[in-house]
DNA sequence: TCTGTTGTCAACCATTTGGTTGAGAACAGG
DNA sequence: CCTGTTCTCAACCAAATGGTTGACAACAGA
């Protein structure tokens, strides 16, 4: 279940980075574009193998390419991993804010005994 | 292929959070932890369906369970998202650097003809 | 025009994934 | 001790994933 074509973009950015061979292509495209010949030769798999990934990659808008001749350069788009990164930072911030609002309880019990209703925040929220 | 047991540690968080609902727990647990059935409650799918997601989130180490008599509150772990940060901001500025470099070159080609070897750089380097 | 290179598409296959149901373990509270 | 609640495990199923091979389109260069 989950088909990738109707997958929301972050589903398709995490999955496509969720493969090691689809991760280093990524790496290497950091450096410089590069051909699909040129990027499936470190791989013990196919070409035809590689083009796949390379779907995958571009569907995720991590990728793009141009033409040149019988060539097609693969270019690394910078842009989506911001999707990605403010997701991550959202939550992990979020997360940390607990542990200090934790940390604050803990130590005003310590010094303080006036708690009438210690856990009394609904929080959360939740959306994806 | 690509077995989840196997998976190195980076596949399997971008793997756990590349499904929605995960993702959705993630989000909810930044806010507060919670038990099994309070995960499964908005969700249309079975409270088995959703252990079966927390043991993948547990495998990546985004999340960790305690016990409490037949309750197995979930809690997140923040760390984890590090790993994926360090990653994706090794790359994401990489690439950036490139495109600054790309710039330099256009600049200079502009107000000067002076280039000997235009592609000379190996590059690359390629260590996921 | 013929040949080699580059890449995609299609068919096929094994494994993984995400869901289901059914059974049962572990515990709390009558 | 019985009952209900919480949760996991096992078996099963359909669809997605990642790989293969074979055919072929598109182009460059001789």
């Amino acid at each position: 279940m989950a088909k990738t074509e109707a997958a929301d973009p972050l589903s398709r950015v995490f999955s496509a980075l969720s493969d090691p061979i689809r991760r280093d292509m990524v790496s290497r495209l950091a450096g410089a574009d590069a051909t699909v010949n040129e990027l499936a030769e470190p791989y013990r798999v196919s070409v035809q193998a590689v083009s796949k990934h390379l779907k995958v990659l571009e569907g995720a808008g991590l990728v793009s390419r141009s033409r040149d001749a019988q060539r097609r350069p693969v270019h690394l788009e910078a842009d989506v991993f911001d999707l990605m990164t403010k997701w991550i930072e959202r939550y992990r911030r979020q997360a940390e804010d607990r542990y200090r609002r934790l940390d604050d309880l803990l130590e005003s019990m310590s010094d303080d005994v006036e708690q009438t209703h210690p856990t009394s925040h609904p929080a959360t929220g939740a959306q994806t």
